[in-house]
RNA sequence: GCUGAGAUGCCGGAGUGGACAAUCGGAGCAGUCUGUAAAACUGCCGCCCGAAAGGGCUACCCAGGUUCGAAUCCUGGUCUCAGCA
């Protein structure tokens, strides 16, 4: 049983690869696939509005459970009528289960016990202490409203060793089974795929993620430390069990140079900070790299960003205006270079798709 | 002109006899960033040698002096600011 209004049709595949586009079907409309889906954590992809974010052709962005639930907290956003409503955002939305903060506020310090049955957090505004557990984070998910949520799962750190990595996806397994159990058929659920660099453990995690009554499969662990070798290893162990008929989130992934390594395994969205942020510090996309705009030989340059690129920032400034935005930190640049990175991100994705549909 | 305050590295600004090449900001320079505690963080930041440890040199307005030792104390300059005439 499908969730309502979810639904995933591939419509060309790659001949020469794995590749694929497709569209999912969602109940806030259409994602085309394959598809960069920026990150706005805190209910905001940082800078922009959700004009702007429109006007740069994306279709579906990531907002995390745990940031909600403690700011604004999901009261407010139910009192202002979902999600959605809130963020004055009527495409769709993903939502992150709160796993992955498992992984990153435990890194640097203890904010973080996990336990079988859930995970104890403690706020990193105020200290004050909250459980997460399968069952609340799909409760929680709910509430929120958003078009795709994400199983509850445990994020390992890289260079756990293979039996804590055994350990961590046995419990992701049960904490999926218990998602899917209480979750209901209101949104679509993905269903997360874990096991570090093990081969043995990614495979059986990718079986048994394939096996279970899942609307997707996202895919995380990765983009944690390792090589890109490595990342795209797992992808080769995992890809071929899932089932070709969903669509496959790749979680946290998406510098360029991963992207057509991505889509030729047969993914369909990833969600990446790094564009986003890249561009808050002045790391702008040009010629495949990143151009650092705060270097002083741009002070006079009067050229765009990108030559041939049609973006509103490209379109209407120079290198020079965007460097000096940054050098005296004006808000307007973070703005600038956010919507010039999605746009150049949204570009090589759309590029690549006519490819695929060529091919 | 009188009275008072003060002059510190690119800038602001600590330090008021040894632990000072000099706290801390800012600027500058370099680097990091992949399900965002990120408009963040890290390093360098007098000159020379060294990968580093470390060593050498020149330094806290100028000129003298006291002292084993001075950015710090004394004398005399120069300049700046505030108040009063």
């Amino acid at each position: 049983m499908a969730a309502e209004g979810f639904s995933f049709e591939v419509t060309t595949r790659s001949k020469k690869s794995k590749a694929r586009c497709g569209i999912i079907h969602t109940p806030h409309g259409d994602i085309e696939t394959p598809a960069f889906v920026p990150v706005g954590t805190q209910a905001s992809v940082k800078s922009l509005t959700p004009d702007e974010l429109k006007d740069l052709d994306t279709h579906l962005f990531f907002v995390n459970t745990y940031h909600m639930y403690l700011r604004p907290g999901l009261d407010v956003i139910q009192k202002a009528g979902g999600l959605h409503a809130f963020m004055n955002w009527d495409r769709p939305v993903i939502t992150d289960s709160g796993g992955f903060q498992i992984f990153s506020l435990a890194k640097k310090q203890e904010l973080v016990k996990i336990g079988d049955d859930g995970v104890q957090f403690q706020s990193h505004w105020d200290g004050s202490k909250h459980i997460f557990t399968p069952e609340t984070s799909m409760e929680y998910q709910n509430m929120l409203g958003s078009d795709i949520h994400i199983a509850f799962d445990d994020c390992t750190p890289y260079g756990v060793t293979h039996k804590q990595a055994e350990k961590s996806l046995t419990r992701t397994h049960e904490w999926a089974k218990r998602s899917l159990d209480c979750h209901g058929t209101k949104h679509a659920l993905y269903g997360s795929v874990q096991g570090s660099v093990y081969e043995d453990l990614r495979k059986k995690s990718a079986k048994y993620i394939s096996s279970l009554n899942f609307d997707g499969i996202a895919i995380g662990g990765v983009s944690v430390g390792e090589s890109k070798a490595e990342m795209a290893q797992v992808l080769d162990w995992v890809c071929p069990f899932f089932p070709e008929e969903k669509p496959r989130h790749l979680l946290g992934v998406g510098e360029l140079d991963d992207i057509p390594v991505l889509i030729a395994h047969g993914i369909d969205t990833f969600d990446c900070v790094q564009p986003t942020r890249l561009a808050r510090m002045g790391y702008l996309y040009a010629d495949n790299t990143a151009i650092d705009i705060n270097k002083k030989e741009f002070a006079p340059d009067m050229n765009p960003i990108v030559d041939s690129c049609t973006c509103y920032t490209c379109v209407n400034f120079s290198r020079a205006y965007v460097h000096h935005l940054f050098r005296v930190r004006e808000l307007l640049a973070y703005r600038l270079a956010t919507i010039h990175n999605i746009h150049y991100m949204n570009t090589i994705i759309t590029h690549i798709r006519s490819h695929i549909y060529e091919t």
